[in-house]
DNA sequence: ACCAAATACATGTATATACACCTAACATTA
DNA sequence: TAATGTTAGGTGTATATACATGTATTTGGT
């Protein structure tokens, strides 16, 4: 679907105006879809999110601060995602011997295999619904990086 | 800033994952450049938006649903951002007289005031901070709609 | 070793998102 | 026109986002 039909406008400034709204959509609409997804698993993005990186150092501990620092939405409140996730056992929470500060947080067995087939249905997922070749892809990112060049 | 350094991460499935992860930090990003510059004047991203909408048909007034199809995250809460508005005395808010089921909203002369002013600080960082061309925003956005394409 | 500054994380508040449910008003049709 | 179904939008709840503040701990300068 067209942006146009998406959101009933045909008014842009410019097509990099129409670019920021159409980054903007196709993000809810990838979330959207994402989420009836994990639905099905009883998690929502955000807390596939943290698992999916807690993952990344398993079976090692993370602190809150390493997780917070590789969420796709920069000021997620990691604190209370951990709370929910602890709440449905997926991950455990300790403090940490070496900096009492620190909250390190770990994958549970149930939380590993929560990951991995909820991973399996959002993979199954991309590769059905997203027509996109490799070259296409590489396009498209180099083009979101471009928009976000002066990122400081 | 390339998405690896943006997440911290370098493990993607394919070019395809990848570009999915960079459409949601994208958006994110825009999303926390927009509030900051909307900040300044009071209102909030989906505010904003809501505002923008309605002066597509100033000055006419639209219904909840018609404002409601015409969002960009198209499960937003419309009449809690209205309600918002309109404390704010940005629009105002009334019963149709044609189907009294209907709340129909219009913006008030200080809403046009305060849009009229933000979407120039909005339109002005666009202009500075996205360095994309008419040719590369083109591309861009067919992309994004080739990613939505069995968009139902 | 002590005190000030910085850090890690928890917590509070306002807003937004996602979705279920409710009520009033309208539309349909028997 | 009465009964039924549909639609509009308001409201409740759980989660998330954005940001400010509080508290315990560590660090770093003196």
């Amino acid at each position: 679907m067209k942006l146009e039909q998406a959101i009933k406008s045909e008014n842009f400034k410019s097509e990099v105006h129409k670019a920021t709204l159409n980054i903007l959509y196709t993000a809810w609409w990838l979330k959207t879809q994402g989420a009836t997804i994990l639905k099905q698993y009883g998690i929502t993005h955000e807390q596939f999110n943290v698992l999916r990186i807690l993952k990344g150092k398993h079976p090692e501990s993370m602190c809150v601060r390493d997780i917070a620092g590789r969420m796709i939405e920069r000021n997620s409140n990691v604190p209370r995602i951990v709370d929910r996730l602890e709440l449905k056992k997926l991950v455990e929470r300790n403090q940490s011997q070496i900096d009492k500060r620190e909250t390190v947080i770990h994958l549970t067995p149930l939380g590993i295999d929560l990951l991995e087939r909820s991973r399996q249905a959002m993979d199954a997922y991309h590769e059905a619904e997203i027509i996109l070749s490799n070259e296409e892809a590489q396009q498209l990112n180099a083009l979101l990086e471009k928009i976000r060049l002066k990122e400081k």
